[in-house]
DNA sequence: TATAAATAGACTGACGGTCAGTCTATAAAA
DNA sequence: TTTTATAGACTGACCGTCAGTCTATTTATA
């Protein structure tokens, strides 16, 4: 076969660029080397050259992505005339990387990763951007208890636990959506679900009621909407 | 191979016995269904005539283990004379299950259960015990109502996410021993993680601060005293 | 031209799962 | 009482898949 060489970190971004496709879309298990390989047009050992296991490439592929988040996040924590709360309501919006917004890809997320045979990506992804984002959060919680919107006596450990009740959250996702799915009229009660949520977010950093929102309400009529179509 | 026949409930029994144990000292993956039946001494088929797959074979344990521990929340749950503070510390103490006074059970739990690796097992086991147990959390919340201890606009969400946070956190419990192994004087680092899951916890049923108590502090104090021995 | 880096792909071993058939106890028929 | 039929428990060879290994070979570089 024709060989084609490429520069260290070009063929080990295209490996991970196909990857996460895969990942994405058939699962992490449900992924063999194999098809990465077939799918970039080069051997086994190529793959092995660059990435140690396939645990190990799902590693790096959090990491990378976890990065990505990071700048986004960053950008907002780092806005100087925007108060905390508004920034902990953003940052959630792009930490979630939930696109409510486009339903093709939230289709395939749900049947992949979303599901209870994906949990280990889903956890490697969690581990990898709580790592890095938690710093991020606990500034913007650190932020509102000097404007006195927040009070907890823990705020680092706020960070992360707040960042942990979402993950928790997005599991549901699938099935709240298989509700909206099948029952158009649940809306309510799916976003009773994210009310239950906020609140307990709203009470762990000690906000004030219905201050927090994890998902903005618009966008989540918009899809419903679309979703009966 | 001498063929030996059993009625059906004590071989499927048995299966589940043995897969337990492999399931807690190697982990569900670790775990091959070729250790399960070499142990036992019986045939692949043999195990299929019983389980549909593996996955079928973890199902089911998880529901097993579950109903065992249901009970043991029930009779907590329908005891009369206790408040409700007292029945949301219990349940957690048996729940969790992690039975701390057993140091070398934990340590088997730490390699194997505790593991990333097992995520899957755990998660069947989270999920298991969620459906059955969550209903009597509900109750106990129910009662803190009535006797003005707990206050939350969600008693059964409620009840379901305290749940989901004790399980995040008891997925915390290896790299916390791991911490004590290595710098026991960290004894009160790890009682301030348990405090800030407590403090989540009391906030979100709307308990007053101090008043739940995920893991009792004598037995926790004693168990990083064996630890250090 | 020698050395290092990158790539190829055949091969291994483990594992989950399938399947056709065997053994045995018991019940029904002769 | 003997024979036949049926059901339930069990067997183990076999298959496909897949992560990971190993060695040869090609391409880039010094």
């Amino acid at each position: 076969m024709a060989r084609i060489t490429k520069e260290y970190h070009e063929r080990k971004n295209e490996i991970l660029d196909v990857a996460q496709e895969l990942f994405f879309t058939k699962g992490y298990r449900q992924t063999s080397i194999e098809s990465i390989i077939k799918k970039i047009g080069v051997a086994k050992g190529t793959f092995y050259y660059y990435f140690k296991s396939k645990e190990d490439l799902l590693d790096k592929l959090s990491y990378k992505m976890s990065k990505k988040i990071l700048e986004e996040v960053k950008k907002i924590v780092e806005e100087d005339d925007l108060n905390a709360i508004d920034k902990l309501n953003k940052a959630y919006a792009v930490a979630g990387s939930v696109k409510l917004d486009n339903i093709e890809l939230l289709k395939v997320l749900l049947k992949a990763f979303y599901n209870d045979r994906n949990l280990f990506f889903r956890h490697k992804m969690f581990m990898s951007s709580m790592e890095i984002l938690a710093p991020e959060f606990s500034k913007i919680i650190r932020q509102g208890m000097n404007e006195k919107v927040f009070n907890t006596p823990f705020p680092d450990e706020a960070a992360r636990l707040i960042f942990e009740i979402a993950n928790t959250f997005s599991g549901k996702i699938p099935q709240l959506i298989m509700d909206l799915d099948k029952n158009p009229e649940n809306l309510n009660k799916v976003e009773k679900e994210y009310r239950v949520y906020e609140n307990a977010i709203e009470r762990i950093v000690g906000a004030e009621e219905g201050t927090v929102e994890i998902v903005n309400r618009n966008i989540l009529k918009n899809f419903s909407d679309k979703l009966n179509m």
